[in-house]
DNA sequence: ACCATACGCAAGCATTTACTTGCACGTCAA
DNA sequence: TTGACGTGCAAGTAAATGCTTGCGTATGGT
């Protein structure tokens, strides 16, 4: 279920990044939020010190791997979270074998 | 149910990484192998021609990140895989609603 | 004891990565 | 149109990363 364009590898290493997993927190607390209100956010809630810059890069990486759609409206850019990409983590490996303990 | 010493990002960064992905897969095919075993059966069957210093400092990586335990017998060291680092990463974003078509 | 085997350590190198810097483009309000 | 705002683009830099190379250590067979 992965969009044209994203490769497989894309997903692990856009997560791989602290900053970009705090993105993707941010957006998983409130979603739809344009690259000002991501920066701001991230310096109040998470205290991470980034540029707009920075940031904008991120999301881009973010988009690319599918786990960031956007919405263009006028000369606003709203970024919404997307955690279908993150199945195939899930569904690659077994799960832990947990319930060894019992019987 | 983390064990001590294991950052949350060295789980990410090492999944991060396709040959380390290749050798979780080759360890969730086959478990308890050697260093020797798993350089050449990831030859075979990725078609990954990579060194065994290479590899070796791979699994250093995924020990350190808790995907792989090691248990040394002799002058054999076998490696075996634990998914459950992974779980913090499908329980740190929300499932996507990919039951809004029903209903 | 000897040597081969299985693995570990550490320095060096090339590529990748995250970030900055400076400028450019499109949108909206006056 | 003018200017401010929100964002995009691209070159340059410093750090991290993956890999190689060479040597070192410990175990086991003969």
């Amino acid at each position: 279920m992965l969009a044209y364009g994203v490769r497989v590898g894309d997903v692990f290493k856009a997560i791989a990044d602290e900053t970009r997993r705090a993105i993707l927190d941010e957006l998983a607390e409130r979603d739809e939020q344009t690259l000002f209100e991501i920066c701001g956010r991230l310096a109040v809630g998470h205290g991470l010190a980034s540029s707009r810059q920075a940031i904008s890069q991120h999301l881009e990486i973010l988009e690319d791997a599918g786990l960031v759609r956007t919405e263009r409206r006028g000369r606003y850019k709203y970024h919404f979270l997307d955690t279908a990409p993150l199945q195939l983590i899930i569904s690659r490996w077994p799960r832990p074998e947990e319930n060894n303990h019992a019987d």
